[in-house]
Formats: structure tokens, C-alpha cells, sequence
DNA sequence: CTGAAAGCGCTTACAG
DNA sequence: CTGAAAGCGCTTACAG
């Protein structure tokens, strides 16, 4: 593994010229230049990143960072429970687009104490360049503490705003009043919403969304037709079994993730109910197995691309100093595919 | 944030005393340490990584990659695309527990020039301490680069060994073989095998370990009813369509994933066929959504945490340069759900 | 047990 | 345009 000195040396120059000529930094002239150029393929020279970062007190690293409830705050640790297959979508994109903007992707090793201060020391003594939060829990600490500690951040899917931090998320509410609107124009009108956790933004901007799109259409939004669930499967499973059984009232439900509504579907199937003669079901994010579901979902697409690319956007502005912008609300946009359908009676289950 | 220099000033002592307090490789006298400890406390003292890094000529990091023919070599970058959730569940606890270890998970920005060649030195340039490869296709020349390289590595579900590399895998024919021995109690005998890519090592053994099972019983292993298709679920609901449109003379299938079985189940909904009275399926992987699909679906379960666990291990042993070990081999169980019946006819379509 | 010194591989003012 | 020198924040022989 050669060094810049083995560079210099072979092209005749100091190690400061190889350095200027490698980065582009400063004016080189060019014989000098080609063959430096000409030094560093022969020797196969490729420059030490660490080094880099040691001198620059920067890497070229974004650390990627995954809150939940749970607060153990790794990143990837809860995806394997089915919640937040849509947060690997994005992840997956994350990935593609900062390493096409040459930066590397860190998910750090939780420090000993789990305190914010730790958790924000530890991102700046590895000198990541800036951080990207796929935020769920709105009350998460470290929000806070990120945004104090003045670390380039991006925030998706939670509010958070300061002099080097900034928000990206979708339109959820506008997404929900596109699903329930849907849902009154083919004559729905009990209307149940499982919503995710309220504590996540999303949760409850989906839920605002769609009540008042009840409203508007002078609704009454009934309590008794909201019920909770957490984000995966198995609780809206649970959910809507304890729905069924406490209530028949309704001719649809609005869920508040394509993966809850994956639980709805089963729970529905396993009462003898019929999607969509019986009941109509709505998911949210469109993730790909929505097409795969029986029946196929109709459901709200969040925009992943436009989202990572705008908060990717926005965070190297912030690491580049260019000032900071605007936060970013991606729209959303209904998809129908067949678990929708005209209500067939006022009221079917009585 | 506070150096070295500042906390060996405040204590008295020199940078060299403060290093060996914080690493503990040096007996230190317990007055030192403790006056140490207080002054690191005092200022908030945490090390610099990078600088660490630097001289130690190897970082705190663990480098991730996930092969796929497609040659892109980003990790994540094909996740989206359904086949893969698997390596999701994978993926979320080698983050727990790498992080448990102490160290980073890094995935590196692309280099210049997607050559083996490259790959390898930009992981060498971040003096990563090893790498963990998840590895599909077993043809992708970044395998044989990183043997040959000497970076401590540990392959996830492709064939690699060498001075410094090893590998970890399920018993990928022993899980088809039992999936299938399951089938042929219930009577099954006219059984379709639809595979993954063939190049890839898990859909190789699988394929085999069935068709190992059926010629143990007496049948003849017949290649009418042996089917390929892509790991997602996209391609195996396509590849179920076109066999129902050629063939319809079995009573199972043997599918190589959960997310194709997931396909299948699809086209055969359409198809107006049940299962498991029609048709029994089965899946690979037990996946958390196996138990909401219609109908939760017979699998193969693949013991995670042991692989990722046994993974780790032997990486850390050989970045501790305690030797190479043999090579894992984690066994794998079947998962009796609702998606396997016995068979109704001996051939149920003519 | 502890300190002074050298060094990890780079970059960047400062001169020229 | 280019080089000599200092320095990024640590660790580790080498002495004592």
C-alpha cells in the first residue's frame, strides 16, 4: 500500500504537490501533474482515508441513525420485526445515493450510557460529516440533543429544525384524506382508522388527515372507530380481532401501514369476511409486496426517492455551509388496486 | 471537545500515562489512574477514533457488503426488490450484534472502477478491521479478491476459506430435504421444485437436498417439474403462472424462499386453486410475515442469530489473529403451518 | 510505573 | 507553481 511519499519521491516532487495534484486543490502545472498522475498508477496509490479525516477533522461518513420507542437506538435493530419494512426501502436507497455522492455509511456502535450526550459524542469523535435520523418517535431524546450539538443533520419522518438540521417526511395527511376520500366516494361512511403508535408523526398525521376528510364531508368522526395497534403485523392482527369482536359497524378500515393492514387482511379472512365485498381495506407507504397481498392493496405511495434525495440534498448543503433551506413535504399519492370497493350495504354487520 | 494533551494537563501527567489509562495496556500506579479517570470525567474526555484509527493502522469497524449479481456490490442497494427481507432480518441483527462487539458497521461509498481490485483497496484505504459479506452470487470476483487480500472476512451464504476468510451457512439441503420428506408423508408425490438462481449457493443445495429426498424415497427426480425463477416474489408469482399454464400434474410445491412462496400462493389464489387442498406450498427462511400470509405458510426455518453469532465469532478470532477455525454450518428446522396438507388425489389436475 | 520522542499518512498555511 | 515545516490526536517502543 503505497504512500504519498513513495508518490513524490517516484514523480520527483514533494509530498505537498502530490497532495494538491490528488485533490485538485490548488494550481499544478502540467508536467508536474502527469507525472504525479503517472507515479500514482504505478504504484497503485490510493490515499488513506483515516489520514484524511485526521487532518481535514472530517470524514467522508454519514452516520445513519434509526430511533424507536424502545430507545435502543440502533439503527436496523427493529426491523425485523415486519413494522418497518417500508424504513428498509428507504434504507436501501439511502445507501445507493450517498455512496453515489462518495460518502460511506456508518451506523455506529452504541457508547457506554445511553445518553443522548454519549450518543452525539460518539458521532463526532468518528467526525462523520452528517447525520441522517429515519426518526420515528417524535420524543426521542437525541433529537434534541442533535440539534443543540450542531452536527449537519436530516431528519426523516420527525419534525427537528435548528442552525445546521432540517426535516424531510411526506405528506401523511395528505395521503390519508386521499384514501379516505376515496373510501366516502364509493359510499363509505363507517369508517374504522387503525392508526400506529400517535407518538410517531406519521401516525398521527395520517389519522388527522383522514378525520378530516370526515369532516368535510360532514362526518362525525366516531371514537369508537379509532384503534390503536403499533406498526407491524402481529398487533394489527391482534388489533383487528379485538375490533371484530367489540364492533361490526363499519364497512372499512384505514390502517395506518401496508403492514398493518397485511395484519387486518388476515384477521378479516380468518372472521369469513370478504376484501373488498365485505369490508374495504387501506394500506400506507406501497411497498412492493402490496401488489402480492389477497387481495391486492390499495394504498398511498410515499415517494422514497424524492425523499432521500431531498434530504440528501439538504445535508450536504448544511456540510458544505451553504446555508440552511426549507424542510421538504414529499406529496403522496393514492394507488387503487382491489381491496377497495363500493359499500354494499349502509351497515353490514348489525 | 477535550484532546489527550488537555486531560494529561489537568491531571499532571504525560499523553503517553493518559493513553495507557484509557487502554488499560499498561499497569498504571492506582493514584495515576484515578486522577486520570477524574480529569477525563471533568472535561468529558472521549478519544478521537479517527486519530486512533490512524495509528493503530486499523479502525473499530466492521465493513458490510451484500453481493448480487448484478454486479452493483452496493449492500443494500437491492433490498427493495422483496427477495431479499430475509437478509433484512439478517442485516438488523448483525447490527446489534456488532454493536455489542464495539464496532462500526460501515458501508463504503462505491470507489472509481467497480474492479475486484478496487473494492478491495478502498476497504484496505479505511483500514477496516474486517468484513462481513453477504454474499449471493458465488461466481462475483469480489469473493476471490477479498481471499487473496488477507482482510479478515467472513462470507454469509457463499463458499470462500482461506488464510484470513471463512464462511458461515445454514444447512440449506438439510432444511429442503425435511420440507420435502414433510410433503412425501402426506402422501405427495408429484412435487414441483421452484428455485432461486441456481448460481446462487443457497438455491443450489436447496434444490438439491429435495431433490435428494425424492430419489431417497424411490421417485424419480423428474426435470418437468423443476422450475427457475429470481428470488422475489414478482418473479415467482410469474414463474407459478406460466408452470399452472403448462403443467398442472402435482399436488406441492417446494418453493426456495418465503418471499416466492408468497408469488406462488398469489397465482394459485387467481388460479382458483386452495391450499393447501389443491396444492401444498412451502417455503425458505421463516420470515416474521410466514405467520400472516393465507394461509400461514410451512417453511424452513434459518437460525439467525446462530449464524450471525457464529459469523462474528470467527471473524473477531481471526482479527484477534487466533487462527482460522473451521467453518459453520447451522442447521435449519421445519416450521409446520397451514400452507401443507395431505393430498387429496393422487393427481389432482388431468 | 512514567515521560520524552517519534511516528501513523495526510493537508495546509507560509514562503519563495 | 512548488517545497519545507508544522500539525491533526493519538500510541508505542525506548529509557529511566
Amino acid at each position: 500500500m503505497a504512500t504519498s511519499e513513495e508518490v513524490a519521491k517516484l514523480a520527483g516532487v514533494s509530498r505537498a504537490t502530490v497532495s494538491r495534484v490528488l485533490n485538485g486543490s490548488a494550481r499544478t502545472s502540467d508536467a508536474v501533474r502527469s507525472r504525479v498522475h503517472a507515479a500514482m498508477k504505478a504504484l497503485g496509490y490510493e490515499p488513506d482515508v483515516v489520514a484524511q479525516s485526521l487532518v481535514r477533522q472530517r470524514s467522508r461518513a454519514l452516520a445513519l441513525g434509526l430511533f424507536e420507542g424502545s430507545g435502543t437506538g440502533l439503527p436496523i435493530a427493529h426491523f425485523g420485526h415486519t413494522g418497518t419494512y417500508f424504513y428498509l426501502d428507504m434504507l436501501k436507497i439511502i445507501e445507493r445515493e450517498t455512496a453515489e455522492l462518495g460518502y460511506d455509511l456508518l451506523m455506529p456502535s452504541r457508547p457506554l450510557g445511553n445518553s443522548p450526550e454519549n450518543y452525539v459524542r460518539s458521532l463526532q469523535m468518528r467526525r462523520v460529516a452528517g447525520t441522517i435520523m429515519l426518526a420515528l418517535d417524535q420524543s426521542d431524546p437525541r433529537i434534541q440533543a442533535l440539534l443543540q450539538a450542531n452536527i449537519p443533520t436530516v431528519f426523516i419522518d420527525a419534525l427537528g429544525q435548528g442552525s445546521r438540521a432540517i426535516y424531510v417526511k411526506s405528506d401523511h395527511s395528505d395521503g390519508a384524506r386521499q384514501a379516505t376520500e376515496h373510501l366516502l366516494a364509493l359510499g363509505h361512511t363507517r369508517i374504522v382508522f387503525m392508526t400506529g403508535p400517535t407518538g410517531d408523526l406519521p401516525a398521527m398525521e395520517r389519522l388527522l388527515g383522514g378525520q378530516q376528510a370526515l369532516a368535510k364531508a360532514g362526518i362525525v368522526p366516531a371514537t369508537g372507530l379509532i384503534c390503536h395497534s403499533g406498526w407491524n403485523t402481529e398487533e394489527a392482527y391482534r388489533a383487528a380481532i379485538d375490533l371484530l369482536a367489540r364492533c361490526r359497524d363499519f364497512s372499512a378500515i384505514v390502517t395506518g401501514s401496508d403492514m398493518m393492514a397485511m395484519g387486518v387482511l388476515r384477521a378479516l379472512y380468518e372472521a369469513g369476511l370478504r376484501v373488498p365485498q365485505d369490508v374495504s381495506v387501506t394500506g400506507f407507504d406501497d411497498i412492493t409486496l402490496c401488489e402480492y397481498t389477497i387481495p391486492p392493496l390499495t394504498t398511498v405511495r410515499q415517494d422514497r426517492v424524492a425523499m432521500v434525495r431531498g434530504a440528501l440534498q439538504r445535508l450536504i448543503a448544511m456540510i458544505e455551509e451553504e446555508g440552511i433551506a426549507d424542510p421538504i413535504i414529499v406529496p403522496t399519492q393514492l394507488v387503487v388496486r382491489d381491496s377497495t370497493g363500493p359499500v354494499q350495504r349502509p351497515a353490514i354487520f348489525t
